[in-house]
DNA sequence: CCGCCGAGG
DNA sequence: CCCTCGGCG
């Protein structure tokens, strides 16, 4: 295996001395979040040069945190979701498809980084494309241009797309994408933010998905450490509206919060009833953080200030019991960089978070009646219903996940979708 | 129960707003770590008054943090270890008790500020009836000063004391203090840090402790926020010496490390072989901060700005296989404050943790023999030994766990030791 | 959209 | 021994 590899043959006197050998391991393994007998591993073959080994890993590794199978050699052609993501997918009409896993909800939460002007249309389409091979219900988005909105809405025709922007489509904005065979949506709104300097806001959408009455928020809150103070103002909005939304539906606050751990601390964590997804599946540390610039080079800040950072999360609350989603798995995407224009989807990984419906909850119909309590709830808000026409035709990509090696680690991907009653 | 006192009657209109009364109870869940079920609870009978409340609480539950239990209703009489705590407890010399927990190994950490003065003698006076109580076999402390070690000297006649202090003991040093029946003090020495601005340094001390053979390294890292760069090189010669320890010893560097967890993390998190005791004891909440100005106002910032970090913090790595203690319990102490004074032993929680010594290694002999290969290695250093005399008498406390009550959490205090062969 | 650092509270 | 903020790499 060694041997093979004639570009991978040193000669002795070309080796570093070990305890350099040692502080390359060290750095590979602060990368990857592996460890150094990995990257022992990988760095022997490689004349120790922690670059190419780190190539090697994730070309080998391109689901890494995504579902942890390790060292899975594949490419586009033999890859369903890399290939999903590289395929330039026919824009069409809306389409039908059999719901083989009626009992899994999938929410996703990215920035698409629409501020970006570079490969913006591509890379959208490898958003889109990820969304229609992950089979979301539901995506929360941020930093949507009008020039990704109009890619959005012409290639995702199987999705309602209620747009958070307010001042006729200009600056960078929020949206939410609603799976039209899956989910109705019953209302929104739009909760400004007054002290916001960047012109940040709530958007809230009730939806009923997959026969689940859900109350949808996303926000993209202030930016940067030093706007920390007008941050925690807004995450409380966000937070004080999940608690004060109608017990009768399951709420989702997801988004690009910009926020450091400290700050949640700070304002006393998270109020009683809500949970933070990411935690609720287990913290996996492959899947914590969400903006890392050890492992994404989109901003091309040459290297010169590397972090990692988990900005974007997603909460829940459960309605009054039973509660009726059960979070299962908790995922990133657009982990792989987008073909041909080598660079990744976004600066930020997206986030995928898969549900299980319980027992006696979901019926697969997507409307589900509003109870005569929340009628009245929801009578009292001045919400409009933006509907979208459908239009020309389009084939998902198919999904599954990729198969793993035995040198897996714990756990592969989300597990199967179970129907409750069986 | 709420109206059998008097002074927690109340008028109806006296009451804060629903909304207020929240917000208190969300305050005091926060600073007690609690919910606000239980705020609640303690808030109702007070006015609604948050201070009051927190009173309430801490005295009820002197030893949260330390061992779980909840509402105990104790005063020192009842209970051993605060009246360990607040006793004059005579100055004698060496005592020889049988050891009722032979497989058990306590060590404790605890920066014990001697640079406040005020109220030092009898802060300190705490801290050693704290580490008679507990029965500690190893104690790393930091801010040692000259008119504490004296106290420390005159009254902890069964410890031998090792100061890390060189120049002639002016400024604060560390020291590292070995309970003389069941430990052995191969010998030691102090690893300057040359960058250091605050005149830290690393103490190192071989010992075999109850017939396992030990580092024990303690350090008091450069302080503040700011100073992150030259702490984190400080951590490093640490954790190197860590490693590079003989693999006969089992190996504790611990202290007060002044560390936020992003900068572990920008070091690569820790080597290989090292875990931090409170993680691999399950990251037990309630021993968390070591440092919280919520909790303890030693510091008389006015409530000017409050916050809780991990500064103290203890790490392991093991001899070669097969491991001689395994990390049983972890615990904060110093959470009461010293009787008459009303102040905290420190500003800093002790942290005290909790090791079982595992079968086929401990012989309850203090001294066990150096292997060839170590002597070997030992001979290198120009280390010095600096043997104790003992003084007069001293009868130490009585240990135990204070008893708790139905409403306690998961756990209660350290499991109790067993006899690996039993 | 970063961390470091120093000033001010 | 804290935090926030602003300047700068
Ligand atoms: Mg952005
Ligand atoms: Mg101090």
């Amino acid at each position: 295996m060694s041997s093979g590899d004639s570009e991978g043959e040193v000669q002795e006197s070309d080796l570093p001395s070990a305890a350099e050998c040692e502080e390359r391991c060290q750095k590979f393994a602060e990368v990857t979040g592996t460890d150094t007998a990995l990257a022992m591993f990988f760095l022997q073959d490689r004349q120790w040069i922690v670059a190419r080994a780190l190539d090697a890993f994730f070309a080998q590794n391109p689901g890494y945190g995504e579902s942890m199978q390790e060292y899975p050699t594949l490419n586009a052609a033999e890859d369903p979701l890399a290939a999903a993501q590289s395929m330039g997918s026919g824009e069409g009409s809306e389409t039908k498809v059999p719901d083989v896993q009626p009992h899994r909800v999938r929410v996703m939460s990215w920035n698409i980084d629409g501020l970006d002007t570079a490969n913006l249309k591509q890379r959208t389409r490898a958003v889109i494309n990820t969304i229609k091979a992950e089979k979301v219900e539901v995506a929360l988005l941020q930093e949507v241009v009008a020039n990704s909105e109009s890619v959005l809405r012409e290639s995702l025709t199987d999705y309602k797309i209620i747009s958070g922007g307010t001042s006729s489509k200009e600056g960078y904005y929020t949206a939410i994408l609603l799976h039209k065979q899956h989910t109705h949506l019953d209302d929104f709104e739009t909760v400004p933010y007054f002290s916001s300097t960047m012109g940040r806001n709530l958007l809230v959408v009730n939806s009923t998905v997959k026969g689940v009455p859900m109350t949808l928020m996303t926000s993209h809150l202030e930016s940067t450490k030093s706007h920390a103070g007008e941050r925690k103002r807004q995450l409380g909005i966000g937070l004080n509206r999940m608690k004060d939304a109608s017990t009768e539906r399951t709420v989702l606050f997801g988004g690009d919060l910009n926020l450091r751990d400290k700050e949640l601390e700070s304002i006393g964590g998270l109020p009683e009833g809500i949970v933070d997804v990411w935690e609720e599946t287990g913290s996996r540390k492959e899947a914590r953080y969400t903006w890392d610039t050890y492992r994404n080079d989109n901003l091309a800040t040459d290297g010169k200030w590397r972090t990692r950072l988990r900005f974007d999360r997603l909460y829940l609350r459960q309605c009054s019991p039973p509660a009726k989603l059960k979070p299962v798995y908790f995922e990133l995407v657009g982990l792989q960089r987008v073909p041909d224009v080598h660079r990744f989807p976004s600066d930020h990984w997206g986030i995928l978070a898969h549900f299980d419906i319980l027992s006696g909850s979901g019926d697969s119909r997507p409307f589900g009646a509003l109870s005569a309590k929340e009628a009245e709830e929801s009578q009292a808000k001045s919400s409009s219903l933006k509907p979208e026409n459908s239009k020309s035709s389009d084939a998902p990509a198919s999904s599954g996940k990729k198969s793993g090696n035995p040198e897996a680690q714990p756990s592969e991907g989300p597990p199967p979708a179970k129907r409750p009653k069986d």
